[in-house]
DNA sequence: ACTTAATATGCAACTATGTTGCGTTTGCAA
DNA sequence: TTGCAAACGCAACATAGTTGCATATTAAGT
C-alpha cells in the first residue's frame, strides 16, 4: 500500500519539491492516463500557470524517478498516469467513446508467450507494449 | 500465396495505378517497417520526386483497401508495411540496434488472453497492439 | 536569517510529424 | 478523345515535443 503523500513521494525520490512537480503528480492521481495538453488545461482550470517546456522537464524527471510511467495507444501523443496508481497494468481504449480503463492480464500467460518467442528467436524481452481495443460495457 | 504483381494488386484493390502508390509499395514490399520521412528520402535516393502529401494520402487509401498496415512502436511516428509480406504479426524492437523483426505469437496463448479480459470485464475487444521490446541475437 | 549551488521555470525559437485547401494534372473508361 | 474521378504539388497550417539561455526558486550549509 502507497500511503505516502505526494510531497513524500518526491522527497523520498530525492526531488526537490517544486509546484510544478507537486501539481502535476496532483493532476495525475486524479485521472487517467492524459496527455500534455490536457495536464496543461487541467493545470488553467485550477489557475495554476506552468509552461509546457517545464511540464515535459518534470514529467521527464518523474519518469526516471520511476514516479510516473508514460503509455502510448497510438494516438500520435504520449500519455501520463502516476505509476503509484497500480503496479504493473495494461489499458482498454474504447473506440467509440475513447474511454481508456485499466486491466490486469493473466501474467502467466503472458510469460508463457514471451518464454515462447525467446526460444524461438534469439532474443531476450525486455519490455512489452500490451494494449486492446474495442468496445466497452456502456458503449457495447 | 500472393503473387500478384503491385500492379495486380492495386487493380484488384479498384484502384487507379499512379506512379505515386507504385512506388511507395514497391518499397514498403523491400523494407521493414518504415516511416514517411523514410519512403521519401527512399525516393530521393531512386530519384523520384513525391510530395510528403501525396505520400500520406497514397498510404491512406492503401490502408482502406488493406494492401498496407499500420504499425507504432511508440517512437512518435507511425510505419508503414506491406500487408501482404505476411499474415497477422507482432513486432520485436531491439533496444540496441533498433532493428524491427517480426514475430508471431502463439494465438491460442492470446486469444485465451483476450477471453480472459472480455469475461472479467464487459468489453468486447476488436484489435489489440502487442509489441516486444529488448535485445535481439546481435546484440545481446 | 544569509549565501550558495543545484534544480526548476519561462520564453522564444525551433524541429518533426502530420493535415488541409486549392488549383492543376493524370489515369482510365465511355 | 473527352470527361470525370482520383492523384498530385505546394503552401500554409496544426500539434507534439525539444533546445538554449536567462531568471527564479528550493534546500542545505553557515
Amino acid at each position: 500500500m502507497n500511503k505516502l503523500s505526494i510531497e513524500e513521494k518526491i522527497a523520498a525520490a530525492g526531488l526537490k519539491l517544486s509546484q510544478g512537480k507537486k501539481e502535476i503528480l496532483e493532476i495525475l492521481e486524479k485521472n487517467a492516463p492524459i496527455s500534455v495538453p490536457e495536464i496543461l488545461s487541467s493545470l488553467k482550470t485550477k489557475k495554476i500557470s506552468l509552461n509546457k517546456t517545464s511540464i515535459y522537464r518534470a514529467l521527464s524527471t518523474l519518469i526516471k524517478k520511476k514516479l510516473v510511467s508514460e503509455i502510448d495507444l497510438g494516438e500520435g501523443k504520449k500519455r501520463y498516469e502516476a505509476s503509484s496508481k497500480e503496479d504493473h497494468h495494461h489499458h482498454f481504449l474504447c473506440n467509440t467513446c475513447q474511454h481508456i480503463y485499466h486491466i490486469r492480464l493473466d501474467e502467466m500467460l503472458v510469460s508463457k508467450i514471451e518464454k515462447n518467442i525467446e526460444s524461438k528467436n534469439k532474443f531476450s524481452i525486455e519490455n512489452h507494449k500490451i494494449e486492446f481495443y474495442g468496445k466497452c460495457g456502456d458503449c457495447g
